[in-house]
Order: C-alpha cells, then sequence, then structure tokens
DNA sequence: CTTTTGTTGTAACGAATGCTACAATGAATT
DNA sequence: AATTCATTGTAGCATTCGTTACAACAAAAG
C-alpha cells in the first residue's frame, strides 16, 4: 500500500495473492511476519518458525508460496521494503493529505472519551438494564451511532426497537411507562427525533440523550445525557463520535448486566454456529 | 531511544563519544554506517568490510570499540534503533496510560489513517463515480460502516443499494457489468457477504473491500481495497475503523466529483428545507 | 479397508557467518 | 639502527544459517 518503487509488490500484497494456496500453517506465518515485520527483516528462519511454533522447512516452504527462490529472497524482499519506509519521515506526515480531518476527529474522538466518563456513562447505561423496552432514535448524522447501539444491545437483550423515520407513530404507541428511549441527534436537529422524544418523555419514558451541545433541545428533555463534538469529513459531519458513544453504553451495559449478558451472548453464538453464519475462512474449502 | 536514563545511546552518538579513540579504518567505517545505516542493520561483517575497502576483524574490532560485545550486538542494536523510527510518529505520541480501550481505537485510528492514504483512497473511490451502481455488502460488526457509506453516497448519486442480508438475492440479480460492490467485512467473514460478492465479481462487477487483513476471502477477489485494525470495545468489535472507511470514502468521492456532488447536495438541501425536516433549533425563538 | 494425496516435522548437509589467534606492516621512540 | 608500539590483514575456528531429502501423519478418495 505504501511502498512502491516496485509495482506493488509488497509482502502483504504477496500474500493476499498467494491467499487460496496457503495452508493453515501458512496462514500463521502470514499473521505473524504481517502483526511483527521485523520478524522477517531481522530473524532467522529458525527464529521464525519458533516464534510461530512449526518448523523451519514450513518458513522455507512459505516463502517459495510467495514466489520466491527461498527464504533469504524473501527476506532481502522486506528489507528493502522495510527500509524504503524509513527514508522519508517527512513523506510519512504528508501522506495524510487531509491532515486536518485526521487531527478534528482525533480531538472529537478525546472529547468524546472525555465526556463518557465512567459517571455520566453509568447514569446513561443504567436505565437500559431494567428497562422492559428501549427504543432508539436518531437523526441522519448519528444513524450510525443508533444502528451500534441497536445492534450491541440486541445481543445482551430482548425488546431493542430502532425507530425507523417512517413508522415513528406505529412503533411509539408501545411505549410505557419505565421504558429507556436512546436519542442520538445532533446540530441540525431532526424535528421528527425531537418531536417524538418530547411525546416520549410525556408518556413516562426516560429519555437518555446524546448530543451535541448543552443548547440541544434534547437538553431540556434529560438530564441522562453525554455533548459530543462532531467533526467534518469533506462537506458531511462524522459518524464516529455517535459511534464511539454508543459503543461505550454498549460495553457498559453489558458490563453491569454481567452474567445475563454472558449467556446472551454465548447463545448467540450457538446459534451462530448452527446457523453456519460465519466462514472461519480457510480459502481452501471454498475451492 | 531504548532505554537507560542517560542521553540517547544511538549509534551516532556511540561513534562520537568513542571519535578519539578511533583509528583511521575505524573512521572510514564509522563514515559508511552512518551514510546507509542498512550496511549495519541488514548487512554481514564481511559485506560492510568490503564496502570499506578493509577486513573483516577490523569491522569486529570497531564494533567493541562502540562498546560492544562483537558485531552481532552491534547489529541488533542498530536494528532495535532502526525499528523504532519506523512506527507510525503517530504512536510514539501515546505514552499516556489511558482507558486501554480508549488506546486500542485510538491506535486503531491512526492505523486506519496511515491505510487509507491517498492514493489507496483514489483507487477505491474512482470506480464509485462512474458506476452505474453502488451496491453496498456488509457484515454485523461492519454495518455501522456500511450504512454511513449508503447514507453519504446517496446523498451525492443516484443508484447507491444498500444490501440487507435476507434481501441478498434479489437486490443482486439487478446488477451488471460496470457496476461496483463496496463490501465490508472483517474476521470471522460472514459467508453471505462473501458468496454474494464472489458472484458479484463473476458477473463483472468491480468489488471494492474493506476488511481486516490480506488473509481476508475479499483480498483474493480485488486489489481495491484496505486492511483495518479493528479493536474492541467490551465484549464485540468496534465499528470506528469501519465507519472511518466510509467518511474517507464518501469525502474522496465527492472531491472527485466536484459540482456535480455539490448540485445535488444543493438540490438536497432545498428538499430539506421546504419539508422542515430540520428543526433550525435556537431555544430562544422556542420559548 | 486400502490407496492416494497433501501437509508437516526430523535429520543431515554445505555454505556462510562472526570471531580469534597470529603474522605483517609501518611509525614513533630510544 | 634497533626496538617498541599501535594498527591492519591472513588464516582458521566453531557455530549457525538456509536448505533439502525423506519419513510420519492425517484426511480424502476409491
Amino acid at each position: 500500500m505504501r511502498n512502491n518503487g516496485s509495482p506493488l509488490l509488497t509482502i502483504k500484497n504477496l500474500i493476499a495473492t498467494a491467499n487460496t494456496r496457503l495452508t493453515p500453517t501458512d496462514r500463521r506465518i502470514a499473521e505473524a511476519v504481517i502483526s511483527d515485520p521485523t520478524l522477517l527483516t531481522f530473524g532467522t528462519v529458525s527464529g521464525l518458525a519458533e516464534k510461530v511454533g512449526t518448523s523451519p522447512p514450513s518458513i522455507v516452504r512459505f516463502a517459495t508460496k510467495l514466489g520466491f527462490e527461498g527464504f533469504s529472497e524473501l527476506q532481502q524482499h522486506a528489507q528493502s521494503e522495510f527500509s524504503e519506509q524509513i527514508i522519508s519521515p517527512s513523506q510519512r506526515v504528508r501522506q495524510h493529505h487531509e491532515g486536518e480531518t485526521q487531527q478534528n476527529i482525533e480531538r472529537a474522538m478525546h472529547h468524546a472519551f472525555d465526556e463518557l466518563n465512567s459517571e455520566t456513562l453509568t447514569n446513561m447505561a443504567t436505565p437500559i438494564v431494567s428497562a422492559p423496552q428501549v427504543f432508539i432514535l436518531s437523526g441522519e448524522t448519528s444513524m450510525a451511532g443508533a444502528y451500534v447501539l441497536q445492534s450491541g444491545l440486541s445481543m445482551i437483550r430482548n425488546n431493542v426497537i430502532l425507530i425507523e423515520e417512517h413508522a415513528t407513530g406505529r412503533a411509539l404507541c408501545g411505549a410505557q411507562q419505565g421504558d429507556v428511549a436512546v436519542v442520538f441527534d445532533f446540530s441540525r436537529y431532526r424535528r421528527n427525533s425531537i418531536r417524538a422524544s418530547q411525546t416520549l418523555g410525556e408518556h413516562g419514558v426516560t429519555i437518555v440523550a446524546v448530543t451535541d451541545s448543552p443548547l440541544s433541545p434534547l437538553a431540556e428533555l434529560t438530564e441522562l445525557r453525554c455533548e459530543l463534538d462532531i467533526p467534518a469529513v469533506g462537506p458531511f459531519d462524522s459518524s464516529v463520535p455517535a459511534v464511539i458513544a454508543a459503543e461505550l453504553i454498549v460495553s457498559k451495559v453489558v458490563q453491569e448486566m454481567r452474567e445475563e449478558a454472558r449467556e446472551r451472548i454465548d447463545k448467540l453464538e450457538a446459534f451462530w454456529q448452527s446457523t453456519e453464519t460465519f466462514l472461519n475462512y480457510s480459502p481452501r474449502e471454498e475451492r
């Protein structure tokens, strides 16, 4: 990816193209050298073999499968790739051409982690643990956060309902006292989300808000809330802070539900196994 | 760099302090290794000797004069110094011990920005600009990323289709040569997503992949891809990297479409205005 | 159950490595 | 001029390297 000079023959890519022809041990080797390239550049055959838990010959076989004559040649290739990275530290900085965006997102992220400290997080998560139903409402920018929350909470409890904009009325008429509604909404607040939240609040539903300012219309609806920084990526607002908030909330809820959540996750896992949802990828079987 | 309270024990400094005790040949050796450090990190005694125009023992003596037991030890030192320079400059900043998850997410974020450099991003975004239809496929962890992409792309072009798992067949039968499919999938790869991608690829659809390893089954389907680090938040995988990737891709596509995208955004804005989607909240006027 | 095929580990070999003992060289000192 | 001293090169050492041939093994096919 970052290498060139020669076409795009980075070790990573070579591994990718040889992908199908790799045996299980080959794959373990590949993972090792990807996660720590110095094993290739500075290491030895036997050293790498020991690290991976295999024998020297498997290492050189791996090298030949990548198209090299032997390990030595692979090592040389890795070394030149490695040393090409180091010559231009200035280039590395220039590389993120949108350095500003990165900085903004970073700052927003830090802000989010600061804002979502243990206390705030507990306040927001606790009602979710015991609520009979959890509704999730969202504006546009924050839809990703809403989705993450829905996805995460669904894995550890029942009755998590993500409200699509067009179905607001239908979905909300089942709301009862004691339920919780988590609302995501930022800056240009969606009329729909806000109105729905107001209504829910009037019906005794606890509102938990993820928003961007104490001036938000959501702020006056509840004290169980956090306020995030929303940076821009190109012409649009970033969803990253909302996603982080959602993930931290999920994580906190899991933490508070402990055993119950674990049981549930195990069940889900069993279900996945039996329906073969996942590949447990080994390219070979696909051939 | 490595340790010790004493000033940086870089090779250069060691040479400087031993300066007076160096013989003429020692000095030639020093010049060589300073101008090309790879002679030390990757080279051999005899190789270096030949390069400098001297004999192997002189190299070893040079190493001992710098305070090492022999050449091997000097080489190891040079290697760690070398590899410490190469870790991403962002990584070097992280020192403060905060929450582990925060650190992981941060690291993953930096990795994502590194990976999604201008070149890779352009490769991935360009096909999206001109494709008649854009399909978006996704596993579970990455659903948020898929949603962000769908949401963003929809605002600047037509025929962006997010494929729900249960509707795979129906949605995909409209795919044609020249279309693009953006696939998000990580670690425990979803059988459904992968199969769908394979099929699409066979029908001449360009596959753009956001995945987590060159060992991914997606890697063999396309070279238009990026590989992200996926940290854990509590028991689940984080969606943040996928979201960042999606946002950067959207941003790049906007950049490449320029006027066309702007027109479209303006239209959308007008539509929002006329349907009063937003509150344009200003607490004052509501009171 | 037998055969075949593919994968992995054991053992051994030649080549190259780093290192050291010792000799050769040249300059400075007596 | 003879001797000492530091500096460098030659030759040989044990070790470790990468590599290869071959056997053990498991899984798939007949």
